[in-house]
DNA sequence: AATGAATGAGCATTCATTCAT
DNA sequence: GATGAATGAATGCTCATTCAT
């Protein structure tokens, strides 16, 4: 990596942190060349425009986050930990790092339409991830009879809400205490007579 | 009621219009003003500024909404089918007014984050509807062992989600086509043995 | 004429001076609002934006200028007094009023391209009325077989030259000292036997 | 000359297809950079800024200009006929190489008005080819009582609006499918008794 | 009650130029 | 001799809001 391409990572980096501060449409160029100790010129020796900025930050995010989304669903653990483990990791992430990611996407579409297909190809990538686990007890015989289809929707529209409400904790509709419990109440009709159905919680 | 409060009352309904076809943000105070057929500065005779102007067509929205909804719950019929209406009638409600409707909260929040409040008792009491009738099936024993505090929630999250995917289809994740059935899945292991619990789907 | 209008056109004769005196490309929003007493938004309220004001301007001074060309030709005089009378009233508008003029009307194409049809028509103007004179003269017996087409263009085309020089004296190839001389020069030579063909300068 | 002095002449010729394909003004110095391939910075090594730039370019085009259209007049052929040819090398010339050419003398003026002495003098110096030739032309009798001043200049201007046109044909006033015509057209009226007078056209 | 007029703060982008290495 | 990095100044346009009439 040439050295031009290390600063540009480093200022992505930070770029990354004011966005989610103030959400990218309120986030100025001028805001994020500040931040990085340089003018708003001196930014545009890295980025094209802010396009290129907010692409090249909606990437790192997406990137970062399968790889480590990947990593938890492959644990060896029963379905209902690997997902509750999931959740938390989810969550863990953007309490941690992005407490605007959300809101942020959304208002990213908004200035920059054509990115919709990245972000709807990293949704998938995550709907994948679930059903893949879904599938994998399926076959395993932990649980009987399970639509695995319906149920990755809906554990993933369940996440996707949970990550909001971490955000905004006054938007709560759902107790977000604990994962575990609430994935278990939507499973537990369909387990098996297996006796590795269950998690360890 | 004062001429001023009643003119004011038009005008809100005016604003509406103009906020939910092209969003709140990109309304301009001119924007309604011509659609109201007067000037901006007349405008601020009946608003204090585009705050104002916000928090009234928010609360408007919502007290007419929480009324159908109402309306719509209220029919004797079995709880899904009655589940399944009122995610219709949120979802026509949606397309045959306010196209813009969520994205427009959501960019309301972040215009006028001192709202808050009101959205959030907003889905508070769609939510304790839901929670109504759920616990008036359980009560008479159309369900059983069935977590009303939890599934209320999940109801809840799920159309809203669904809600939100009838604005922007390419969001999809949930196959929504049928929200009838989505409900019976969720529901149907917790159906007791009284004839009337399914619905007449 | 509202107030609005009236206004408007003080603002274009305000704004005409500026263009002129700095060019169009270099003459700034800001600039205009200056000379106008008002700032930058405030002229917005007059004019849709930059493209606006120059066409606006464009506008009154071609008309303007016709007007006063039609005016001066229309005169009962010897067909060289007529042209040498033009050339004058061109020349002596360009330096009473817009030294820049030329410059400006060229670059004001670079800038709207879009305006090239009525610059070209104004110039077609200018040329008709040229055309029209020298039609007359030959009509009247003043001057014969003189080829009305081409002499026309060539004399629109030195006084082309001429006012671009008195803008701008160093760039000067024909001296321009004499008008009514170079264009005896050119017509002398198809002058008819009448008595009333020359002028009487 | 030294090396440095020779690049800087392989710079110019590169800075000099670039300038003459985008234009003076919208000429970046990273444009040329990119063309030379060097960066930004390194051309300053060569220039000191953008005006010394345009200048080197200008006074090569001009010279090379120059001696091209000597050449041309210096042939032993009848007047007309070295008139339309000087048009014809002329219009060639732009067309050839330089398509925005004039336009960007113009542009150059606007951006160095300190430039405006070379400019002036490559005039002059055309003019002068032009005057030199009619002069010879009435020394050997081929015309008389040519009033050699007023014609060179004349004829300067038009040839002039002529290569204006080959660029920009909508601006056309002035038919330019035939230049032998056109001048014949001025030049007739003085041609002597001479066999050599008239062109071979 | 209504309005025309005016405004200030805000923003993405471009480009010639400088300078340390 | 060459270059990457950094910069400052410039510019057209938008919009919520205020105020005198």
């Amino acid at each position: 990596m040439t050295d031009k391409e290390t600063r540009r990572e480093d200022l992505i980096l930070t770029a990354r942190e004011v966005f989610f501060q103030y959400g990218v449409r309120k986030t100025t160029i001028d805001d994020i060349a500040q931040a990085c100790g340089m003018t708003k010129s001196s930014l545009y020796h890295y980025f094209s425009g802010k396009e290129d900025l907010i692409r090249a930050v909606a990437r790192m995010v997406m990137d970062e986050n399968l790889e480590k989304y990947e990593a938890v669903v492959a644990k060896e653990i029963p379905l209902v930990d690997s997902l509750a483990a999931l959740i938390k990791t989810i969550i863990a992430r953007q309490k941690e790092m992005y407490p605007k990611f959300l809101a942020s996407l959304e208002e990213v579409l908004e200035l920059i339409p054509m990115l919709k297909d990245v972000i709807t190809g990293y949704q998938q990538s995550v709907l994948n991830l679930i059903k893949k686990r879904l599938t994998k007890a399926v076959e395993m015989g932990e649980y009987n009879n399970l639509p695995v289809e319906e149920f990755s929707s809906i554990l993933m529209i369940l996440i996707h809400h949970q990550v909001k409400q971490c955000t905004d904790p006054s938007m709560a509709v759902l107790d977000s205490s604990d994962p575990y419990a609430l994935i278990s109440l939507l499973l537990d009709p369909y387990r098996g007579t297996s006796s590795a159905a269950g998690g360890s919680h």
